[in-house]
DNA sequence: AAATCCGACAACCGCATCGGA
DNA sequence: TTCCGATGCGGTTGTCGGATT
């Protein structure tokens, strides 16, 4: 435990009053949630309800503060948490909802049904910022924001139109793992006092056989895999997310012919068409999905030059202006946002080599050189994010 | 094979806000 | 009006497993 925790830990003791606190903060409890302690929660929350967190702390057994116990419930064991990758429907949504409201997690949250603030936090940290990082520019910066907005965002529409047409979403994105609510769990649950590490668990691929011993992360992953019998906050489908302009209507997308790389031909003609094709079914292959980007492939810079692939960042940037257009009418209330993308992005390829690492290095992902490329060419523009708050 | 690094996320902390006495 | 406990929110840290060296 680190020296700030411990130096807490012994502040609060000691300014507490009476013994009876001090004792019960020396006993307290912190670190991973065990499976007892899961169920102790949760047995006292089917008895009794949410809320009043520093009494159930007092009186469910549980030697852990009212915080604690509210954090666990809130962010793990409420039955409708949604587990998994975020789908794209989801990053786009945040994606957008942080340009409009910064770090207002919570507040994302609620547009996000089945993710909590926390999960929503981790990824921006994790992802988005990752990304901003390695550009050595603030996350929240007008570049990176039109960086994102010209590449990333339209990689995920991409992939939302992929998904929605050649997949069932539910068969794509749900793990088929057979639901269990972590009530079910209560009654035939094992004793064990073994921490849990939930973040762990649900790393594995829930799409693929759990293994032996990993009971547990059906018990945390509670998935309604049919859509009849989901509930808005309980399923993971993109119809059950809420009717964002735009993002989840997926159907513009096809209409106006958004749909998988199918832009490009009004803007790069046939010949652009050919090759694109080939590196979006590649990069579809590979699972590169706008920020989630797969992993690095021995091969991958084999299969995508960095030519061909400022081919379809300048395409999908291009094409991306106009669709920021639309999104920037839908979303943001009528702002409309310039086609400063095109124009930014019209000489990325001479860029790569200077701002990217060498691409002979089998750990650098091609995606995420020619995303800070353009990040970078960006940079010269300094155009306002264009979402109307 | 071992050591190290890194990504991911659960959990903790401090502070702000709310609401009742 | 003030006090105080409960709750909510956002920032940060700790820990683990997997990837890399």
């Amino acid at each position: 435990m680190s020296q700030r925790k411990g130096a807490s830990m012994a502040a609060a003791v000691t300014s507490s009053k009476h013994h009876e606190d001090q004792e019960m903060m020396m006993e307290l409890r912190r670190g991973p949630w065990t499976l007892e302690e899961d169920n102790l929660l949760m047995n006292y929350i089917a008895c009794h309800g949410e809320g009043r967190w520093n009494l159930l702390a007092r009186c469910s057994g549980l030697k852990r503060t009212g915080k604690s116990c509210r954090l666990r419930w809130l962010n793990y064991l409420k039955p409708d948490i949604k587990r998994g990758n975020l789908t794209p429907e989801e990053q786009l949504l945040i994606l957008e909802l942080h340009s409009k409201w910064g770090n207002r997690w919570s507040r994302i949250a609620q547009h996000l049904p089945g993710r909590t603030d926390n999960e929503i936090k981790n990824y921006w940290r994790t992802r988005v910022q990752k990304q901003a990082r390695q550009l050595r520019v603030d996350a929240n910066s007008a570049v990176f924001r039109d960086a994102v907005r010209c590449y990333w965002m339209p990689r995920l529409l991409e992939k939302m139109a992929a998904t929605s047409t050649a997949h069932d979403l539910h068969g794509e994105l749900l793990p088929p793992a057979p639901p269990l609510h972590p009530s079910h769990v209560v009654a035939g649950m094992a004793s064990s006092s073994s921490p849990i590490h939930g973040s762990h668990d649900h790393e594995q691929d829930p799409t693929s056989n759990a293994p032996a011993g990993s009971g547990y992360y059906h018990q945390r992953y509670p998935v309604d895999p049919s859509p009849s019998t989901s509930t808005t906050s309980g399923s993971t489908s993109a119809a059950a997310l809420p009717p964002v302009p735009c993002f989840s209507e997926l159907s513009w997308v096809d209409q106006y012919g958004y749909g998988p790389y199918s832009y490009t031909t009004d803007l790069d003609g046939a010949a652009g068409v050919s090759s694109f094709d080939d590196d979006s079914a590649a990069l579809e292959s590979l699972g590169l999905d706008g920020l989630d980007l797969g992993p690095a492939e021995a091969d991958s810079d084999v299969l995508y030059s960095d030519t061909t692939l400022l081919d379809y960042l300048n395409s999908t940037c291009a094409g991306g202006g106009t669709m920021m257009t639309m999104m920037g009418g839908g979303v943001g209330g009528g702002s409309v946002v310039h086609n400063s993308c095109g124009g930014a992005m019209g000489g990325c390829g001479d860029d790569v080599a200077e701002y990217g690492r060498p691409t002979s290095s089998s750990s650098w992902r091609t995606d995420e050189l020619v995303f800070q490329a353009s990040a970078r060419k960006l940079g010269d523009h300094q155009h306002q994010w264009g979402g109307g708050i």
